[in-house]
DNA sequence: CACACGTGGCC
DNA sequence: TGGCCAAGTGT
């Protein structure tokens, strides 16, 4: 292996440094979070970012910071407000853990966010990457901070196809600009993503290419090799789409949340559903008429009486998740009502501890639940076909 | 090291 | 439609 040193020269790591840095003044992209840096925007932007895209994160985070505008105020909010405001984002398990880290922060370190790359990396949520992000661009720490983009550069620059975290890390090291850590880190990931992109990189207007050892044997296209990865299983699922009448008419829908902690879309709310066998319509009837009775059985309808019209089928939805595809076969299943008063808005009497909970949500009570993108596609399709008629 | 963990855009 | 990829982290 090369050692950093022996690559280039001390003039040429120089030059380097201000190619990328002049270019970087010269875009001088504006983004919300360098408008007022402080090292809480800084750590919400880069947690945000981690495997989304700037232009996905932005509303996003323009909207956490009205609602949660420093350490103080995340860290005295709920889980259903950090995963609400989270909800389409993706990821939720890093909304969870910002939370705690704020929580960490108050705590143990009186509300100011360590400098130290150490401590940042302590934090829920924050690693190799993140911390030195945060270190580097909110408080100046000459630290390299490697990511996705970073990567595919340095191993084009070194004409490696896979570069070992320990080697990038060397030589992200090395580059880093001692001045302008920050700026030299954020400057490598834009060039990476605008110039040195994955397929079809632009060399020519690039400012590292005579430095390219990659692009000098012509095969920059092929580098970093990518990992191949075996296609996801194909999974299928019944859902219950459980409405009745509440108080004064009000439509609500039987919503249960997932265990808050670990596994998919944790403290998420989700219709009822169940995993399938087989995705033929019997098995879809059958597990919905199961869920429906037992919801009957443990009490959900209260005293109401009869039983629930027809389930109506609603269109197969299709979501692909980063590690499986699931396919929701919805059913759209209307009792009788009316929602006992008892039961509207309350907990679940059924909840022994499972971390999961069911609920009668209001229809309006729903745009403030955290709900999964492929779950408000079902219940979106829902509503459509109820409001037409009156049930 | 391998895998779980969301979603949207692009080709 | 399907595969790839994105400012990664936790286990």
């Amino acid at each position: 292996m090369t050692l950093p040193q022996n690559h280039w020269s001390r003039e040429e790591v120089d030059e380097i440094r201000s190619r990328l840095l002049e270019g970087f003044d010269e875009r001088n992209r504006s983004l919300p979070w360098r408008e007022e840096p402080t090292p809480y925007r800084i750590l919400v932007s880069e947690v945000m970012s981690q495997q989304t895209r700037l232009e996905t994160v932005i509303p996003y985070y323009l909207r956490w910071l009205e609602r949660f505008p420093d350490f103080s105020t995340l860290a005295r909010a709920s889980q259903e407000e950090v995963l609400s405001s989270w909800q389409g984002l993706g990821y939720y398990s890093r909304a969870r853990n910002l939370h705690e880290a704020a929580r960490e922060v108050e705590a143990r370190y009186d509300g100011e966010l360590p400098q130290e790359p150490e401590a940042l990396r302590s934090l829920p949520g924050v690693g190799p990457y993140t911390a030195g992000a945060v270190a580097s661009i909110a408080f100046g720490v000459v630290i390299p901070a490697v990511d996705g983009n970073v990567r595919r550069v340095l191993a084009r620059l070194l004409d490696d196809p896979s570069p070992t975290p320990a080697r990038l890390r060397d030589w992200a090291g090395l580059l880093v600009d001692p001045a302008r850590p920050g700026d030299f880190n954020q400057a490598l990931m834009e060039l990476g993503s605008s110039v040195c992109t994955p397929r079809s990189p632009e060399c020519g207007s690039c400012p590292l290419a005579k430095f390219c050892a990659g692009r000098a044997r012509g095969r920059q296209e092929e580098l970093p090799r990518p990992r191949r990865r075996p296609s996801p299983p194909h999974l299928h699922e019944a859902v219950a789409v459980v409405t009745a009448r509440g108080t004064g008419g009000l439509l609500r829908v039987l919503l249960r949340r997932r265990p808050p902690s670990g596994g998919l879309l944790a403290g998420m709310w989700e219709c009822p559903g169940v995993e399938l066998e087989s995705s033929e319509r019997v098995a879809v009837e059958s597990a919905v008429s199961h869920l429906v009775t037992r919801f009957v059985a443990e009490g959900w309808m209260g005293e109401a009486q009869g039983d629930p019209r027809d389930p109506m089928v609603l269109t197969t939805v299709d979501h692909s998740f980063s590690h499986r595809k699931m396919s929701y076969h919805p059913r759209l299943v209307r009792m009788p009502g009316p929602v006992p008063t008892s039961l509207e808005g309350g907990e679940d009497p059924t909840d022994r501890g499972t971390g999961t909970a069911l609920r009668w949500v209001a229809e309006r009570e729903m745009a403030e639940l955290p709900i999964p993108v492929a779950q408000r596609k079902i219940l979106d399709a829902a509503m459509a076909r109820l409001r037409p008629e009156d049930c």
